[in-house]
Formats: structure tokens, C-alpha cells, sequence
DNA sequence: CAGCCATCGCGTACGCTGTAAGGAGTTCGA
DNA sequence: TCGAACTCCTTACAGCGTACGCGATGGCTG
């Protein structure tokens, strides 16, 4: 269990932070610390912890100071997760993004998104539907829409394109993520806990009250050896996505 | 910010708390309370306040019983959840499910599913991805199934495909409910705060950095009146993942 | 019909959270 | 040199989930 975040805070406190004021010179004592080290750090222990285990004190802890230190550098927790959330959206190099045709470009960045959650699994938790837009962010978005640039689409439609990969993506990583936490807090496998759960649905299961899913669950569960696999999901549904926008795309240009 | 959770509890005491138990004969004091009664208060505190606000304490105000009462019904808040996650899932009506072809079929489970979220918003946060089953999950699971069951498929494929459209109805609904939340929590329109969130960006956003960005968003911006258009996401989405799903079933159809 | 004891409901307590308020010490500009 | 600005701290509050233990209740057994 953990907690999201988001645009709760003041965006025009977060605006700053993630654009840079020119900072005016400073009086007092040298600051101990600087912005970027308190995100570091508070991705850091989100990466390892989960949301739920990011608090102002664990951070503070962290770098040798008290939990109110963190206040001078940052307007509250919101704030600090609206940078987090850009933060990680950073580039290390600037690689082959125009590179072969619109499908192949999404699919990279739909994969590049997929490696993304799964580094930083607490993103699922970060409300991003009305995003205080960083550097990174929108460069992201600019990245995505250049994919779907020059097809003869309506500057709506590239919109909406996006949108569609970015929901899907988003939707079916949770399952592997979720998988990954189960495993991280109760150290079981999939496997061993679907082991153990099994026997336990099979008691209540009425397979003539629920033909379909006595037949597909029996399968799927010994396929699997879970009740799904998450990885695979991604997969197969990415390309079906694919596949439908291909159609959009073929139809818009016949139009 | 809310609170995610299911999974967390024990599998064993849940699935008793779903499938009911044949209590064996009270000895002591009459309950004040039934299970059903406090799943039934803690989906409404939700439904109003977010999974954030759920707390027992509150649950506990509501029926007239301290914290700690909830305990005697419940073994903890993790299991509650489980219990309001299926309980959500029950239908009042069984309506025209075999109606039309696959792809009806499929839509109107869609739209069922997004409506659900968006009355009940908490889903959005409650882990399903190793989820604990209850009557109305496994119904609902069986009823996707047979959408897309007799169309010679594998019970592989038809596990994915209704994979597929769960994990995209749950990407897309996050843009409406983050915004309806947005609304509650500020008593601003979407709109609104678009109209004071816009000049900031506009002070830091340079068209040259992010040339499409800047295109696609100042004609979005314009056309939503606010950086996104939730429910036009969704419907444009929906029709995209059923084509990429009807290529599909017509490549296997050929095979 | 008495008495046992399972069960219900409650009061208290612990360690955790974000952060408001205010004080002490440091360093720069005037 | 001295006030203003700035950093960092201590203290405090209201909220959280829930472990523990205590009285009161009331159906089953003798």
C-alpha cells in the first residue's frame, strides 16, 4: 500500500523548482544541501521502498539532516514529487528516436516507457493526468508526437495517439509491477504464492456457475503457473495497438 | 494523495470474508453489526472522500462503533478492501450480455467498466494485478471471457485479449477521475486552472526546444481548453484497441 | 435454571505520518 | 559593525492502523 501524489501542491511553487529561478544572491549560512541531492535521494528510497516508504523524514535521515531541514529547499511533499516525477524522465544519451517508420518509433518509446515503470515502480502511484509539466515531461511529449509527426494527421489525432500508448502502457505494466512488489514484500514467487492461493480458490469455485473461466483459468493457470503473465500481456497487447492504429493511420490516408 | 492496498492482507481470511463461511452457532452478545453493513459504509466514505479519507476511525463514526469494534468483523483494513473490491464488482441487473457480435460485446463490457470507475474512483488504486477473487470478480472475469469465446481462439488468446481491453479501459479512465478529483479537491474546473496554469508554462516553454510539442499543443490546448480531453481519449482509444482486436481475430480466423 | 465461556465492544497505547510555529546560529551587504 | 536574510533545529498536533487487555453480554450445557 502506498500513496499518490500529484499536483497537489502549489504549481506554481513546483514551476519553479523544475524550471530554475535565477536564485538571488544569499545571505545566510552555506546551504548544506542542494534540491537535486534531496530528489536523489527521495528516488532512491521510492525505487527501493515504494511510495508508501517515501517520507520527509526517511529522506532527511538520509542525507544527516531533520525532516523540517527539507522544508527550505522544498515546499512540501507534493512539490517534491512533482520534480521526482520529471526527474526521472531525464535522458541519459539522445538516441535513434527518429529512426525507421511511426511503429517502430512508437514501440520503442512504448517500450522505453514499460522499462521506465518497471525501474521506478512508484510512477503507477504519481497521479500524471493533470502533470505539472517539467523539462523532461515535455520534451517526452514532443519526443512522442515527432513519432507520429508528418503521417497527415490532424494535430488532434497525434494527440490522441499518444494518449492511447501512454494509457495502454501504463495499464498493463501495473500487473508486472504489482507481481514485482508481491514478490519484494512477501519474498514468495508468483509461482509459490499461486501454489498456495490455488487450493484455496479451487474450494469455492463452481465451475458451472462460471463455464468460461473454469475452461480459460485452467489453462491459462497451468500455462502460466499464475493467474497471468504480465510480460506476456504487454506484448501481445502492444502489438494489437499497433495493429489499430495502423488501420486509423491507413484509413486517414485513403481519406 | 490516497492510500493503494489488496494483497496485503491474508489471502485465507479474505477469501472467507468473500465466500462466506457457514458461522457456526454465536454464543455471545448479539453483533451490533454486519460485514456487509461496514463494506457498505466504507465504499461510500470512499466513493466521497477517495481511498485517503477511508480510515477505520471513520468507517467507525459512521456506524456509531469505535475503531476497534471493526476488528471483531474484519481482521484489518487490507481484507476490507478486498471485500469493497468484489463487492463493487456485483451486478444489479444481468442484462443483454450475448447481444451482438464480439465486438459490441466487447465495447459494452468496456464502457461497463469504465463507468465503474468512475463511481467508484478508489479502483483506480486498489492493486488487482495479483488480486483476490470473489464471486463478483470471477462473474465478471467469465462474462469478458464469453465476449470473446466461439471465435476459435486459444483460451490463451482469449485470456489476453480481454487482458487487453481491461488494462486500457483502466489507463484511460485515470485521465477523467484525475480530473473529476482535481475539481473536488480544489473546486476548480479544469478549465479554470488550465486558464491560470497556462501563462506559467508559457513563461518557461520554448517553441524551439520542443517544436512539435508546441504545434500539436497549442492547437490542443485551444480545441480542449485544458491539456487533455479525458472522455474523447477514451472513445478514440476504444475503437483503435478493438480494430487492433479485429485485425487480430480476422488473422486467426484465416489460419 | 445456574453457570460457563465464547463473543462483542471499548479504552489505551505505540510508532508512524506531514508540516506549522518559533528559536538559535551563521553569513553577507550596507 | 550591525541588521537582515538565511539555514537548521526542536517541539507540537492531529491523524493513521492496530496490538493488547478488560468488562459486559447471552446461548449452550449441566
Amino acid at each position: 500500500m502506498t500513496t499518490e501524489y500529484s499536483g497537489g501542491g502549489d504549481p506554481k511553487r513546483s514551476m519553479e523548482l523544475l524550471w530554475g529561478v535565477p536564485d538571488r544572491p544569499r545571505r545566510g549560512p552555506k546551504p548544506k544541501l542542494t534540491v537535486d541531492q534531496i530528489v536523489q535521494a527521495a528516488i532512491a528510497i521510492a525505487d527501493r521502498e515504494g511510495l508508501a516508504g517515501l517520507s520527509m523524514r526517511r529522506v532527511a535521515d538520509e542525507l544527516d539532516v531533520t525532516a523540517m531541514s527539507l522544508y527550505t529547499y522544498v515546499p512540501g511533499k507534493a512539490e517534491l514529487v512533482d520534480v521526482m516525477l520529471d526527474t526521472v524522465h531525464a535522458r541519459t544519451a539522445e538516441p535513434d528516436d527518429d529512426r525507421g517508420d511511426w511503429r517502430s518509433r512508437l514501440e520503442r518509446l512504448a517500450r522505453e516507457s514499460y522499462d521506465r515503470y518497471r525501474r521506478h515502480p512508484w510512477l503507477l502511484q504519481v497521479a500524471s493526468g493533470v502533470p505539472v509539466l517539467g523539462p523532461n515531461l515535455l520534451a517526452r511529449y514532443d519526443r512522442e508526437l515527432a513519432a507520429v509527426d508528418g503521417l497527415g494527421l490532424t494535430e488532434i489525432e497525434m494527440d490522441l495517439l499518444v494518449n492511447l500508448v501512454a494509457d495502454y502502457v501504463h495499464g498493463a505494466v501495473r500487473g508486472a509491477v504489482e507481481t514485482a512488489r508481491m514478490r519484494q514484500r512477501t519474498g514468495m514467487t508468483v509461482e509459490q504464492w499461486w501454489q498456495s492461493y490455488e487450493p484455496l480458490l479451487a474450494q469455492v469455485f463452481d465451475p458451472e456457475r462460471y463455464p468460461v473461466a473454469a475452461r480459460v483459468g485452467s489453462v491459462a493457470g497451468a500455462e502460466y503457473q499464475a493467474p497471468a503473465d504480465p510480460a506476456r500481456s504487454f506484448e501481445f497487447g502492444l502489438h494489437r495497438v499497433l495493429d489499430g492504429i495502423e488501420a486509423f493511420i491507413q484509413s486517414r490516408a485513403g481519406a
